[in-house]
DNA sequence: GATCCTCCCTAAAACGATTTAATGGCTCCA
DNA sequence: TGGAGCCATTAAATCGTTTTAGGGAGGATC
């Protein structure tokens, strides 16, 4: 039923019937006993408003675009979850497209979603090179793009957490897993980790350090990985590896070797996964809000979308969060 | 740039534009240099027709809603990875809405996607009790309602693979851990379960029956189902539980009873999320072609809106597998 | 010179809402 | 009786596209 049956039925103009649904100022003007012989009537067929018609004539959507790598790691999907949260909360919905590390479907995907006419668009872990019609925020994403605002974590922090609690516990041969490429924090996580050895003063060897490869979502990429590192023969006591996925393909790999963590090797994750604190053992980890990561993306979107770019700032950073469980304990002592 | 300036600029009609660039048959009598002429200017301007006008004049929005408990549970998340897949590679897009089995949000998602023009609705393990105005696919669903499409595991042969691999083993006293109320295949699985032990001959008791209880897609609860199990005092070489975040989480419970798995206690799971390969011990679980379950939702619900509700079946069968891996051994002789 | 094609193209009406300027009827006052 | 002013309502334009019926120009035919 349309908003024009509805008028006629009622032997009024449909501009009454859309000036009192609405209730506009202006509809003021409409005599009470008109404006609730619409609404009646409008409760009794159920009439809701065309919400493509309505898009087309506002030019407003109340639709915006999410970009992510991959549904179903851990990571996309508790920012995703911020983000639909807040979202629905404001009134809009969100289109998802998700391109797998495809450079191809990275390129093609914010168009297809501009297309759509989506108001803005949320990258998450996705490179965002060129400048788009649309606001744009990247979460994870650290290239400075006009018109593209950051949600970062405070990486230098988390570089400090995850060594200082290390090194606290005596560990000085320290392993690390990079991450994938492709993978826009990987370049700033290594940078940190790096310069937090400096600072404690922990030497990183190129022998200790291995890089994942490959798109998986599993933890068989962290397992290739350490089994690279207990291959190449260095001796480490600790290892950091990029994401709680990763860590726990490596436990597995230690444990194959024979090395027991925490008693052999501690290991310290990232992220926070839900798989984290169930693994066996409990992973020690660097905490990501990723929830409120997503929100916030959300949050300033809008305000992108409402306010205009007005006073857009490149960064927004969120702080990290050290999480002790099981997979980190002290440095054994009869290092070789 | 819209079409109508794209006109203008021609010194053609919209009409004529419109035509040209659909390459409808009609355009065959346009004269081939306005053609060009058109296409020429099109690409020049990088016109791209506005999707929301063109979703009000054709009355379609190549849209569909997609309804889950919760994305970031490895359940939704492939089932959204197959739904995606199919969907964008015919053209469609996809709103997604998450409602946390607040009975609310499932009572008013359906709505709030139907007054955004949606094409059709799929349902993940969400309960879709109301015929709907449009196509409904539902993936785990299981109820017969008009209009609406189940996608659902063989839960018969599920349930003789789970306990015909434990009774192979040697179990005759198994646990089981149901799933929450509110998850759709809780009722179908744990009928699925007695009827196989049934058929095998293997009694199921009460004292060896937990339930999950609460909403958080964590191993918690399993944890604690699991923990009841053991309090309650009947011994058990095996349990089965309702999937593999439970699995994982009573895995714990069991290991901080001093119980090993899987030399002492059997333990299988069930989806085979990417979680379950990867634990310490891996999971020997029942796999569910839960990506292909999304594709075969997404290919159903996009030739009922094609094709119309024809020879709407009310199931669709997909096939269960048994994934063999660490955590099920031979049943321990020593029983008391 | 009228009629009939053919060839190219366009006017105009949708789709379903919103919004602005205007209208008709009424009362009131001079 | 004519004009001002108010009230309740509406006509019409608009958003950007698609589609159908038809129109004008030019050449061929009788």
């Amino acid at each position: 039923m349309s908003l024009k049956e509805l008028a006629r039925h009622l032997n009024v103009s449909p501009a009454t019937v859309s000036l009192v649904l609405n209730n506009v100022p202006a509809a003021r003007a409409i005599s009470k006993a008109t404006r609730e012989r619409v609404l009646a009537a409008a409760r009794h067929f159920q009439y809701r408003p065309n919400f493509v018609a309505r898009s087309l004539r506002a030019q407003r959507t109340y639709a915006v675009g999410v970009i992510v790598p991959e549904l179903s790691d851990g990571y996309s999907a508790l920012v995703l979850s911020g983000i639909e949260d807040l979202l629905l909360r404001e009134g809009y919905m969100y289109l998802v497209a998700s391109h797998r590390h495809r450079p191809k479907l990275i390129e093609r995907y914010p168009a297809m979603l501009i297309e759509r006419c989506v108001e803005g668009l949320i990258a998450v872990d996705t490179p965002c090179e060129h400048p788009l019609p649309v606001p744009v925020v990247s979460v994870s994403g650290h290239r400075r793009v006009p018109g593209v605002t950051n949600v970062v974590l405070n990486h230098r922090r988390a570089g400090e957490l995850a060594l200082g609690h290390l090194v606290g516990l005596g560990h000085r041969r320290i392993a690390f897993i990079k991450g994938q490429a492709f993978s826009s924090d990987t370049e700033v996580r290594w940078e940190a980790m790096r310069s937090a050895a400096r600072r404690f003063g922990v030497p990183v060897q190129p022998g200790l350090v291995a890089q994942l490869e490959g798109e998986s979502p599993s933890p068989e990429l962290g397992y290739v990985a350490a089994r690279k590192l207990l291959a190449a023969g260095q001796t480490f006591t600790a290892l950091v590896a990029f994401n709680d996925i990763s860590a726990i393909g490596a436990i597995r790999a230690f444990r194959e070797a024979g090395l027991r963590v925490p008693e052999d090797v501690s290991v310290v994750g990232f992220d926070d996964a839900y798989a984290a604190a169930f693994h066996i053992p409990a992973l020690t980890t660097i905490r990501q809000p990723l929830y409120r990561m997503g929100m916030l993306a959300a949050e300033t979107l809008l305000r992108l979308i409402t306010a205009g770019p007005g006073a857009q700032r490149s960064y927004l950073k969120v702080e990290p969060e050290l999480v002790v469980r099981e997979s980190t304990g002290p440095a054994p002592s009869d290092q070789t």
